[in-house]
DNA sequence: ATCAGTGCAAAAGTTTTGCACCTAT
DNA sequence: ATAGGTGCAAAACTTTTGCACTGAT
């Protein structure tokens, strides 16, 4: 699903309603956008907005990122590589996350796993599920069997 | 669950086909035993192993968890809090961790989502999955309200 | 004798924080 | 005037690595 300016207004939108949305926390947004399905890391990102707005700061880039994750603009997504990617939050979907080459694959299967929770665990309130299949993808597994 | 010998035991006899059972690492399985429940992290165990050898060294702590991850014998959660836990691998299970006290709750929800994958996506090769649900446990709820 | 394993210290890497400055309201 | 936002540098933290040493086989 390519990004939309429809969907960068929408965000825009949104954000505005909590916080400033300043030319920094923009050229931010552009580059999650323009990389909606690299799940990028905040250093990716910084170095993507830094073509809108060459000044950025890294430390301006973890700042955003955290008020966009907090507003639920994005979600955090951890690959088990030690580093935080981010992802615009379109919808809840799933990970294949490959041990051999890194890369991530989306999936999008419903998945009526929280409201099976929500009958039987009651009393915790769940706000949002994260589902990673970890594994290899068929590139690695021809590479394995080389 | 609480830890048992036999359980002690079946780890060093699955760990002693591989490599050495070294004091150092006898005494971060038993830490790790001990804290079963705890999802500890790098640095709790450590200080949990010391206990029993005082001489122990982080180092050795990070080689001896890597090691035992990569046997199946622990599995590596993640929190979400920058910081990877360590659970023995006693089946599969799901996790719900607390945003407001942190706390992790485990459930054992049977759960076909593998074979549903493995059916849909046959290009992929599932190793092993994670499901995590992020929220607010009983305890917080009732804080936030007041 | 060899080789895996260890402890210490240093290094690496990501993320956070302090602080002075800036900029809209 | 004020409060929020920014960039830079330093700090904090977790994890990894280099190296000399040890200890078992």
């Amino acid at each position: 699903m390519p990004a939309s300016a429809g969907n960068l207004d929408e965000i825009r939108q949104l954000t505005e309603k909590e916080c400033r949305l300043t030319p920094q926390r923009g050229a931010i947004l552009q580059a999650l956008l323009e990389m909606e399905d690299r799940h990028p890391t905040a250093e990716e990102v910084y170095q993507v907005a830094r073509r809108n707005w060459p000044s950025l700061g890294l430390a301006t880039v973890y700042r955003a990122l955290d008020m966009f994750a907090g507003l639920g603009v994005l979600y955090r997504l951890d690959a088990g590589d030690g580093r935080i990617r981010y992802e615009i939050n379109d919808g809840p979907h799933q990970h294949l996350i490959c041990l051999g080459c890194g890369r991530i694959f989306e999936i999008r299967e419903p998945l009526e796993l929280e409201g099976l929770l929500k009958s039987k665990y009651s009393d915790f309130e769940v706000t949002y599920s994260s589902i990673r299949f970890f594994g290899y993808c068929q590139d690695c597994r021809l590479k394995k069997q080389r």
